[in-house]
DNA sequence: GACCCTCCCCTTAGGGGAGGGTC
DNA sequence: GACCCTCCCCTTAGGGGAGGGTC
C-alpha cells in the first residue's frame, strides 16, 4: 500500500485494537514513535505500517516479556532486529507453556485427591487401594516428641533436585512409621516422583508397596496410636507400616489441617 | 506431622521458596495470615501446614491470576473453598495456555516469512512457488491514487470474526490488481485463514490460486507498473494478477517498510 | 551477629479523570 | 461535537534500603 497516509492516533487505536493511552505509553517508553507529530498541536500521526509493531507488541504482552526489552533490539536508527527478537519471544513463551502445564497437572492431582478425601468422614474406617509410591525419608528414630519440622524441612527436603515448576510444597508428605514386632520407626516422608532419586540420596528412598490400606481420618496426630486405632484390623498382626499425611478437602481451614493414617501389613 | 512447631518467617521463607517481603506482602493482603505473632515484638510465626498455601499462591502468579482473587474463595473464618478456587485456576491456566500457543504459533510463520524475504535483494527478479490462499478484499476501483487507509482498513478488516488469539495485524495484506485486456482493478486485500469466510461475507472472498509467481521487492508502491516491472515475464499476456505487500526481514526499519509485488498469468 | 520489625520510595502497563485546546 | 493534548493520581507483587529493636 502506498504510505503516505496518515492516521490520527484513534485510528490507529481502532485497527491495533490498543487504547489510545497504549499508544502515548509506547511512545513513552520509545518503542513505537509516531510517524509525524505535528510540532504546533502535539497531534501524533501513524501510518498503516505501523499497525505491525502493535501486533508485535500484543504479543509480549501475552507472554509476559517487558515491553521495555523490546528496545534492546532496537538500534539508534529505529532497525528492529527482528531475527533476535523473535528467537528471545519463543524461548519465553516455551518456559511459559511448560510452567502453565505443570500448573495444570497439579491442579488435576489436587482436585483428584480432593474429591477422595471427601468421600469419606473424620472417624470412618474404610480401605482402599493406592498404588505404589517413593517417599524420600528422613529417619526420625523411635519418637516423634518435640520434633523441630523446620529443621528436618531445610535439612531433607529443601535441597532436592527439583525441576524448575515442580509445585513440591503440594506433594504428600508427612510422617511414616515401620512398626514390627513391638518397634516403632518414625520417618519424616515426601513422596517425590523418580527423577528425584539419584546415586547420592538412593538410600534414602522407600519403596511404598501398592495394595489396599486401611484408613482414617483425623484432625490432630494419632500415628502414634495406631495400633489401637485399627485394633481389629491389627489384631494378631506383627509388621505394619503406619503414614500419616495431611489431606485436603472442598473447604479447607487454613490451620486446622485434616490429616488422613493409613496401614498396611507387611508380614 | 505434629503442627505445635511454629516457624519463624526466615524459615518459613526457604522452605516456601519465596522472599520474605513476599510473606509480609501476603499478609497484608490477606490471604496468608501468621498462625501466630507475638504481640510484644511484632515476630510473625507460621506453621508447617501453611506452606501448602505458598504452593498455590505460585500458581496464582505463574497464571497471573491476581492475589487478591484468592481471598474471593476464602470466607470469613479463613476457610477456603477450594473446589472453586481451582475451577477457576483452570480455566485460566487453559485460556494462557491458548495465548501462548496462538502466540508461538505467529512467530513461526514470521519466522518463516523472513527468512524467505532474505534469500533475494532489493530489485531482484525471482519466481516462487506460492500455495493456494484465500483473500478478503476490498474493491478500491480501477485506480488506487488518493486511498484513505484508515478508512478502508476500518471498513474492511475490523469486524471480521477473528478469534480471540489472532494476530490478525501480522497477518498478509495489500493490495490485490486483477489486469486484463489492459483494465486494472484494484482491491484492498487481507489474506485469511477459511474460518473467517461465513455466507454474510463469502462474495468478498477471493481464492488466489497456487502457482509459479514472479516477483520483486521494491521501497516504494509499485504494483501500478507491474506490466512494465516484468515486461519480459508478461509480454503477451492479455490477463493477471498483481499482488503488493509488505515483507518482513531481520533488519527491519519502523516507517521504511519493505514491499514485494508479485504477479502470475490467469490466462 | 544474624534475624526481624516498620516506614518510605520505586517498578510495569497503562486507566481514569481534570482542564484546556483542535478538527 | 468529537478528538486530542498535558498533567496528576492510582493499581500489582513485591524489592531495596534506612533506622532501630530482638534471638
Amino acid at each position: 500500500m502506498t504510505n503516505k497516509n496518515l492516521i490520527s492516533i484513534g485510528g490507529m487505536a481502532k485497527i491495533c485494537e490498543v487504547s489510545i493511552k497504549a499508544l502515548r505509553y509506547y511512545e513513552s517508553i520509545g518503542i513505537l514513535k509516531p510517524a509525524y507529530i505535528n510540532p504546533e498541536t502535539n497531534y501524533r500521526y501513524y501510518t498503516i505500517d505501523q499497525t505491525h509493531f502493535a501486533g508485535l507488541i500484543n504479543f509480549c504482552i501475552n507472554l509476559d516479556i517487558p515491553l521495555k526489552e523490546m528496545s534492546k533490539f532496537t538500534d539508534a536508527n529505529d532497525i528492529v532486529n527482528f531475527r533476535t527478537f523473535l528467537a528471545h519471544c519463543e524461548k519465553t513463551a516455551k518456559k511459559k507453556l511448560k510452567a502453565v502445564n505443570s500448573g495444570l497437572k497439579a491442579i488435576k492431582i489436587i482436585t483428584q485427591a480432593m474429591e477422595f478425601a471427601e468421600s469419606h468422614q473424620t472417624g470412618e474406617i474404610y480401605s482402599t487401594e493406592i498404588p505404589k509410591k517413593i517417599f524420600y525419608t528422613k529417619p526420625l528414630g523411635n519418637s516423634i516428641e518435640n520434633l523441630n519440622i523446620l529443621e528436618i524441612y531445610l535439612s531433607a527436603f529443601t535441597n532436592l533436585p527439583f525441576k524448575e515448576n515442580d509445585y513440591y510444597q503440594l506433594w504428600e508428605h508427612g510422617i511414616l512409621c515401620e512398626y514390627s514386632n513391638a518397634e516403632a520407626e518414625y520417618f519424616a516422608f515426601m513422596e517425590v516422583p523418580k527423577y528425584i532419586i539419584n546415586k547420592e540420596n538412593a538410600h534414602l528412598a522407600k519403596t511404598i508397596p501398592a495394595g489396599s490400606y486401611t484408613c482414617i481420618q483425623t484432625e490432630n496426630s494419632q500415628i502414634e496410636n495406631a495400633k489401637t486405632l485399627f485394633k481389629d484390623h491389627l489384631a494378631d498382626c506383627k509388621s505394619f507400616l503406619a503414614i500419616e499425611t495431611e489431606i485436603i478437602i472442598g473447604k479447607y481451614q487454613i490451620n486446622k489441617p485434616l490429616l488422613e493414617v493409613r496401614v498396611i501389613k507387611t508380614t
